[in-house]
RNA sequence: GGGCGAAUAGCUCAGUUGGCUAGAGCGCUUCCCUUACAAGGAAGAAGUCAGGGGUUCGAGUCCCUUUUCGCCCA
């Protein structure tokens, strides 16, 4: 037997990166040393966090999340492997190059494109190593040999595969059209990156001056009355809309208006789109800066005009405003307009103002040339894989919503006017015509064979969108486009799990790329999970202060802590609240495994080991007593239980009845009720079921704290061909000979009993330390209470010697305790004064006759008894014969007191 | 405007095929350093499960509705 030695609080610092480095040193992060490497393979693709980014609680929790899917999946004998990886966040890595190269006195224009890149390629050299390191510390068990990076080699070969193969569908054009311009960045950005502000702002009330008219004829006549929210765009406007059947307007249509200030003129024209209850129910149309707008424009045929710099600084096109700010020309304008007496009113108005998801600048709506995707048929073929069931979204809501989307899908804007990120395959040759292709090479090759001669090319100078190759990530991490056995093994993956509020940006763009290049699903389900927010349910964000570093938490409690805290405080596609109450309550439950295995392996390397004693692996059904059979039985039920939710991801209610098992029913009684036992003559079948309950119950545990599980596991002994380490150790089983209803209800019983006694001596006041007589009566459980007398006198503190089996004698003064038609007495003498026993009594009688009202109630009423299960009235029959005998003796009790 | 979520003990939250007297952690009260654990143990107080209506033998759970808060979409 070896040495027992182990301190008395759990260090887990001195743990957690022992225990990682051992895992991945032996390779149980590999799908190829799983316990059937040729078995069945269980896949998840991690979501890459952002190369540059520093962790925080959305990644610990869907770290938390897919390493918990992960361990299960790898103890249920599944070849379990999860692809790491990292993303390079265009806008995100390009604003942080750029302000570095600003805090250096130059910018990324000054240095020109490929310095710029290597200092890109450099900072995320630089920091991704920090974000995989806290990655890790989380106790990720990813395949680290197969981590990706969304600009290595591979990744961009897919991407240009991809985009090529799109291209060649038809599927990818490049067209003007409005786009989400953001000035600052400067770029565009897609309709899911922009974000919908409400704020207050102004409805700026003018006269549209009518051609060969005087304002003073009055609305209608002189003039049209309109409002807008952006004075600015007047200059840009091509017509005034009025809805045909507007009685105020109609005769208007086909006349001309003068646009104020520059006097161009524009024409009425009539479309219902136009909303009549609107402002004045007249609109000017700007089909250069206003989607609306320009789908107006496109029907009717409108001019198209620009009064905007990429900058947001108006153009020659605005005339004595070019060169003006966006809003300050806002401002000149209208003040112009009010000395030209055009303007009616202001009224203060509710905005929905468009701001960059990044940066939260106001993005100008403006046209310009950009490549797109055409989604339509990717849509469908998205919305057929859900709707057919071949992809299931956890929890089930979010269906509707990802079918909303999908079904009011427009085409993807995918070039961004940056310099981090893949390249757009997109040759131009002298006469402007495209070549798109895999390579620089493959483009001259077809540049030559249109040409005839050899011409220079110039590729396109955008890059792609980030989410367009994250949506590869699946497939392309795994070796797609190429026919790799990993692709061939690994592919489609098996769930995706990610927060809710990219479902559109990446899980929706991964479905239907998935289904488009791979021929399949990416993935068979989609889980979704919450925000974490501070305690107090606030979103953290630095300028609340409120941000809880996941770091920070780990170094003060540990990550089986912050792990638990995570899993079991979130229930699916819900946020939770993340306290750090919370947190240090999950490091004492640490602790309390640790405590629980140190009295375990304390008891097998005692003298009083039987010489020959080995764990079997579990005991032997037949040597079994009743705490034994009570604590097998919960075991099997809480298995059942745990292996039943984690089916049904019900993940966090699968921690809490491990939790709920080990610290409330192993230690508080199992234990308890072990020390006495292990005294006696023969242990083994005791020492047998410790080592059993706590093996299993680790096992159940390790998915959420894998650290102090393994730690305590590698202490344990274990039978001859167990697994070298509980990480690649089997999950449990219920097993069918520890199935004992019967002997489990017995026990609790006899628990519910110790309680009330020990009930009984705090109402009393007795020491805690004092052992007392007892007289107990228990009838039918008899037989139970004279074979426990010794675990019942260790819990409830009952002298053995004064232990009596009978009847109270008459006339002495105590406690008389009644559980059903159990009766005990606890000649507590001069401790107990009538008058307090009565009043305990009546209180319990109280409760006794209230409970019983309620079962008498059900009982009584036929449609119970015969609609309700069988089992359902044969348990309240039971309850109220229970009842009825507890108040039968209460109430004698009483009668004999008083 | 449309959709979704939340509302359960002082606080933070569980409670998913409807079925014991609705639970946990923290906090609170009393007692205990009992040889696994004071990061602990024992006992206790504390809830009209947001309001109203309905379905059902039975509703925290299902349906309708109202209120408050939050989110998504337009």
């Amino acid at each position: 037997m070896t040495h027992f030695s182990l301190p008395k609080t759990y260090d887990f610092a001195s743990t957690e990166r022992r225990l990682y480095q051992w895992w991945e040193e032996n390779g149980w992060f590999k799908p190829e040393n799983s316990r059937d490497p040729a078995g069945e393979p269980f896949v998840i693709s991690i979501p890459p966090p952002n190369v540059t980014g520093v962790l925080h609680q959305g990644h610990a929790l869907f770290v938390a999340l897919e390493d918990l899917m992960i361990r299960y999946q790898r103890m249920r004998g599944r070849a379990a492997l999860w692809v790491p990886g990292t993303d390079h966040a265009g806008i995100a890595t390009q604003l942080q190059v750029e302000k570095k190269l600003r805090d250096e006195g130059t910018s990324r224009e000054a240095i020109g494109r490929d310095p710029f890149l290597e200092e890109c390629w450099a900072w995320t050299e630089k920091y991704h190593g920090r974000i995989v390191g806290q990655i890790r510390r989380l106790g990720a068990s990813c395949d680290w040999q197969r981590e990706r990076f969304t600009m290595d080699e591979g990744l961009s070969r897919a991407v240009n595969e991809a985009f090529v193969r799109l291209y060649r569908m038809g599927l990818i054009y490049q067209g003007e059209y409005i786009v989400n311009w953001s000035p600052g960045l400067q770029t565009a950005v897609s309709d899911v990156e922009v974000e919908y502000w409400e704020e207050q702002g102004t409805l700026y009330y003018f006269k549209y001056p009518i051609a060969g008219a005087s304002l003073a004829d009055g609305p209608g006549q002189g003039y049209i009355p309109v409002a807008t929210t952006r004075p600015e765009t007047i200059l840009g406007d091509t017509a005034v809309a009025v809805h045909p059947d507007d009685e105020r307007y109609r005769h208007l249509i086909g006349s001309t208006c003068l646009v104020p200030m520059l006097n161009r003129t524009i024409p009425v024209i009539h479309d219902t789109y136009v909303d009549r209850e609107f402002g004045t129910g007249a609109l000017k149309i700007t089909p250069g800066h206003d989607l609306h707008d320009f789908e107006i424009g496109q029907r009717h045929g409108l001019r198209i005009l620009n009064i905007m710099h990429k900058d947001a600084t108006l153009n020659d096109e605005a005339g004595p405003y070019a060169g003006m700010e966006r809003f300050a020309a806002r401002k000149k304008l209208w003040a112009d307009m009010k000395a030209a007496g055009l303007v009616i009113k202001e009224e203060a108005y509710t905005l929905q103002v468009p701001r960059a998801q990044r940066g939260g600048e106001i993005i100008e709506p403006l046209i310009s040339k950009q490549w797109y995707v055409n989604t339509d048929g990717m849509a469908q073929l998205g919305l057929s894989a859900v709707r057919s069931g071949r992809i299931r979204i956890v929890p089930d809501r979010f269906t509707k919503i990802y079918y909303h989307w999908l079904e009011n899908l427009r085409h993807w804007c995918i070039s961004r006017q940056l310099w981090w990120g893949h390249r757009i395959p997109a040759w131009y040759g002298p006469d402007g015509r495209v070549f798109v292709a895999r390579s620089a090479e493959e483009a001259q090759a077809a540049a030559l064979d249109h040409y005839g001669e050899s011409v220079h090319l110039a590729q396109d100078p955008d890059v792609l969108d980030t989410w367009f190759s994250s949506g590869l990530w699946p497939f392309s991490t795994l070796g797609w486009p190429d026919d790799t056995p990993d692709l061939r093994r690994f592919y489609p993956t098996d769930v995706m799990e990610t927060g809710y509020d990219i479902l559109f940006f990446w899980v929706a763009r991964m479905i239907m790329q998935g289904l488009l290049y791979t021929n399949d699903i990416p993935f068979h389900t989609v889980y979704l999970h919450g925000l974490v927010r501070d305690g107090d349910g606030r979103k953290m964000s630095k300028t609340y202060n409120n941000v809880i570093d996941p770091i920070e938490v780990m170094d003060e409690f540990g990550t089986d802590a912050l792990r638990f805290t995570l899993l079991t405080g979130s229930t699916p596609g819900n946020d939770m609240n993340l306290s750090i109450d919370r947190v240090r309550a999950n490091r004492n439950f640490a602790n309390k495994i640790w405590n629980a295995a140190r009295f375990v392996l304390g008891n097998l390397s005692a003298g009083n080991l039987p010489d020959d004693f080995a764990y079997r692996g579990a005991p032997d059904p037949a040597q079994l007593d009743l705490p034994d059979q009570w604590a097998l039985h919960r075991l099997n039920e809480v298995i059942a239980n745990a292996t039943r939710l984690f089916e049904n991801y019900q993940f966090g209610e699968a921690g809490r009845q491990a939790y709920d098992f080990l610290w409330g029913e192993f230690a508080d009684w199992y234990i308890e009720a072990a020390k006495p036992r292990l005294q006696s003559a023969d242990p083994g079948p005791v020492l047998q079921t410790l080592v059993h309950v706590l093996d299993q119950t680790l096992r159940l545990l390790h998915p959420f704290i894998p650290y102090v599980t393994e730690e305590l596991w590698q202490h344990l002994p274990h039978p001859v061909g167990e697994a070298p380490a509980l990480i690649v150790a089997a999950w449990p089983q219920p097993v069918a000979a520890f199935e004992n209803r019967q002997a489990a209800e017995r026990f609790e019983r006899l628990r519910d009993v110790v309680s009330l006694i020990r009930n009984a001596r705090s109402e009393y006041n007795v020491d805690p330390a004092r052992k007392i007589a007892a007289f107990i009566a228990a009838g039918a459980a008899a037989a139970d209470f004279r074979a426990q007398a010794e675990v019942l006198c260790t819990l409830a503190k009952l002298d053995p010697d004064r232990l009596v089996f009978g009847p109270a004698p008459a006339g002495e003064k105590g406690a008389t305790i009644i559980a059903g038609d159990i009766t005990l007495f606890l000649p507590l003498g001069g401790m107990v004064d009538v008058a307090a026993e009565l009043e305990r009594l009546r209180k319990q009688l109280a409760e006794t006759e209230k409970h019983l009202a309620g079962a008498a109630a059900r009982l009584a009423n036929e449609n119970f008894t015969s609609k309700a299960p069988a089992a359902v009235v044969e348990q309240a029959r039971q309850a109220l014969a229970d009842l009825q005998s507890q108040r039968q003796k209460l109430a004698a009790q009483l009668a004999t007191l008083a």
